[in-house]
DNA sequence: ATTTAACCAAGTAAAACAGTCAGCTAATCG
DNA sequence: CGATTAGCTGACTGTTTTACTTGGTTAAAT
């Protein structure tokens, strides 16, 4: 099993949908500069996450992603399973031929971690996360962050967008 | 984090290691052959183990490894960090510098995840392992055919350290 | 027609993994 | 004694994965 930059990079750009959801499309260019995430990562990243239907996409000019269903209906796990290939802590992939055709001595053992893992991350729902009094804080100062950076960049229009952040 | 073979198989051995306990110190060469780990990166594997103060060796004809406790007082989840260097789940080894010095916005949900890891993997002693069924037909079935194997190789001294095996 | 932003393919440096190879040292046994 | 056993060590190797870049193409809005 792994859970890495990429698994984690996966839910924190899907609970940065999730949170400025009901201002239309969010692009990738927004949760690159608020997450921190390369831009070409991140595509990377949402076609998987597209094609495990999980967000939808919209092209053009006001384009961007939105989540596919509700965020109550989308939980961690399965945003992780779709950038990872799963949260399997076997080498065998449950199937218990890990030794030669033969399950090992520690098969069962993993199982049980994998089951435990699971259970754990699917009972955590994006809108659960978005309740998170800590989540929360973060994301208003990475908004109050991104709402500097837009006036430091452009000179006036920024203020327009800075309501909008609020 | 990552659960790789390397943990994967530090358990395992730690584990042959519980069952075997009695006859005296076990070689890395038996282990390797009862559970199908190479010989050398065991003795990788065992340098770390030893480095951690989890098994004690012993050198010469006849020599080996022991564990250097009781198997109620090993757990699973020192074993792991032993080889792997912890079971953390967040990038920034829950320090919360995770982006550019702030914490990140999912940065709480990983060290709920680790915290959930490391309290299964440390409630489990290799004690426990041994007395579990499923862990009990296996190393019979090990054990089986590595007396069988020995049988084969070696002409008929076997039967000796067959009935040692049982 | 231009801009926006999703989409796609290929490539890359660095790290980790899983394992090999060669040689060393300490202890035992004949 | 000297041969054997088995722990110990370091360096090295092929492969895979990670995290990221480059350089495009396509669809939709202005």
């Amino acid at each position: 099993m792994r859970l890495t930059t990429k698994g984690r990079y996966a839910v924190t750009a899907m609970l940065d949908l999730a949170l400025h959801e009901g201002r239309g499309p969010i692009s990738l260019a927004d949760i690159s500069e608020r997450q921190g995430i390369s831009l070409s990562y991140l595509e990377q990243l949402f076609a998987k996450l597209r094609r495990n239907d999980l967000v939808r996409s919209v092209r053009g000019p006001g384009g961007g992603y939105q989540l596919s269903r509700e965020q109550g209906r989308i939980n961690v796990a399965e945003v992780i399973d779709a950038v990872n290939e799963s949260v399997d802590a076997t080498g065998c992939h449950g199937k218990g031929d890990c030794q030669s055709g033969q399950t090992c001595l520690t098969h069962h053992l993993w199982c049980d971690l994998s089951d435990q893992i699971h259970a754990f991350l699917s009972s955590i729902s994006l809108c659960d996360l978005v309740k998170r009094k800590d989540v929360q804080e973060v994301a208003l100062r990475q908004d109050r962050e991104r709402a500097d950076q837009l006036i430091m960049s452009t000179g006036e229009p920024a203020s327009a967008e800075r309501k909008a952040a609020v």
